[in-house]
RNA sequence: AGAGUGGGCCGGGUGGCCGCUGGUGUGGGUGUUUUCACCCCACUGGAGGAAAGUCCGGGCUCCAUUAAGCAAGACGCCGGGUAACGCCCGGCGGGGGUAACCCCAGGGACAGUGCCACAGAAAGCAAACCGCCGGACAGCAGGCUUCCGGUAAGGGUGAAAGGGUGCGGUAAGAGCGCACCGCGUUUCUCCGGUAACGGAGACGGCAUGGUAAACCCCGUCUGGAGCAAGACCAAAUAGGGAAACGUUUCAGGGCUGCUCGCCCAGUUUCCGGGUAGGUCGCAUGAGGUGUCUGGUAACAGGCAUCCCAGAUGAAUGGUCACCAAUCGGCCUCUUUUGGCUGAGAACAGAACCCGGCUUACAGGCCCACUCUUUUU
RNA sequence: CGGGGUGUAGCGCAGUCUGGUAGCGCAUCGGUUUUGGGAACCGAGGGCCGGAGGUUCGAAUCCUCUCACCCCGA
């Protein structure tokens, strides 16, 4: 599993978590953070290489069309900030139902503010 | 020109950069090897008219099953279309609108049961409160009171009071008789229509109130579950079955106190069920487009041509620039117009697949028709 | 995918099966009582019964469609 460093910033599929397990691992006792539009759950797992994403959208946040929304802003921001956090980083995104009636942009500045305390200050 | 009715169509576009996902590749890399997994590269596909709600009908899969019946539910004018339907098309009847056109669960109330509040004398085999008319007895001045009988024209109640109007008739009245209108068809005949039904005539002579989206009767239809169906592969842990070991050394319990033997337990190996997880099902289909033929139409058939999403913690996006319809604000102007600036769509996201129904929807385009006004 | 429930006054609920008067508690307003307030007592206001259509003389109630919310099962 080779890390590819190049210029543009991807978001393959082993960068997800995908097993039902992994949710349960990450969203147990572990580090938290807050915001009007998010819950954050962080872990770090030694044994990975590159940081991981998953997220939960409840039907609360809105219909079909919403939900696709805030949870591609949350990859989008993920792809885009990803060479930044620590390799070994495991973390889930949990929309709250604000996030349903929140613009994009505002959603993006909220990210940014849950996630500061795990990028890498080196890279800013 | 204005107002309106019906039907059909579209559902922002172009380009740059960064991404996601299916397919293809004697492509490249990593995992010890691989047809496996992951990553990269190139090419090429990638949401809707409702994908929605899940209200019906099918295909498909498994289970059950002789047929039929019972129960329950749905449907209900006639004819046709369809794989099927509660859908669609064309008629009929009823209702609404000046009209184009729209709406209707539209079988049966002499098979039976129930209900019809309040008001009213009376609400269901009709009956008689105030009246109207006749007769009788008694009292007193007329006429009234009481009793008996005949009535349903008039009054009043109600959603509904057992045809309506007129003439005759009568003590007063009444389909009691007649004319016209209406009603009946489970009374008959004729004509048109496949039929629902329509038209005409005879007959009946007001009998037959309403309610079946009250129970019900009649006819038709329906076996149950649903792709988390179903098939296959199969970790860890626990448990099940089978076989082998137990010679030597320490080795538990039981059959007996001991030996042998047997059983349980133990160790090893194998087997099957099966959870997490994975693979298939999984997109060539009652398919789309064009055209011809039949049919008023729904639709059917022939020919040609095309392959057009397949995710699974769930893809189809983000950002920048320009253009476009439209809308808001400001300035100029009598208005038209012109300029600047801002917003720049709406409803909404495939989840096994089709046929419908219903609901949501910014803005725009096309066709046909109706009414009103003006001009020729 | 399948199944069930709720919507009635500002809030919490009856009434719906079996059609005809919409009611209860708290809250609100006015009055009595008290030096004043609370409590208590007396009285009043407030509803097109989630929406649309239909059946019926008449619908919160029956039927159809629809909207919103909630809860189960796989």
């Amino acid at each position: 599993m080779k890390r590819n460093n190049k210029e543009g910033a991807l978001f393959p599929k082993c960068a997800r978590l995908l097993a039902s397990a992994d949710y349960r691992r990450v969203t147990g006792p572990g580090r938290k953070g807050v915001s009007p539009h998010f819950l954050l759950f962080v872990r770090f797992e030694p044994a990975i290489h590159e940081p991981r994403l998953g997220m939960t959208v409840s039907r609360k946040v809105g219909n079909a069309v919403v939900r696709n929304r805030v949870k591609r802003v949350i990859r989008e921001f993920f792809r885009l900030n990803r060479v930044r956090f620590d390799p070994s980083l495991e973390c889930v995104v949990i929309s709250r139902p604000r996030a349903g009636r929140t613009a994009n942009t505002v959603l993006t500045q909220s990210l940014t503010q849950l996630f500061l305390p795990y990028g890498s200050p080196k890279s800013e």
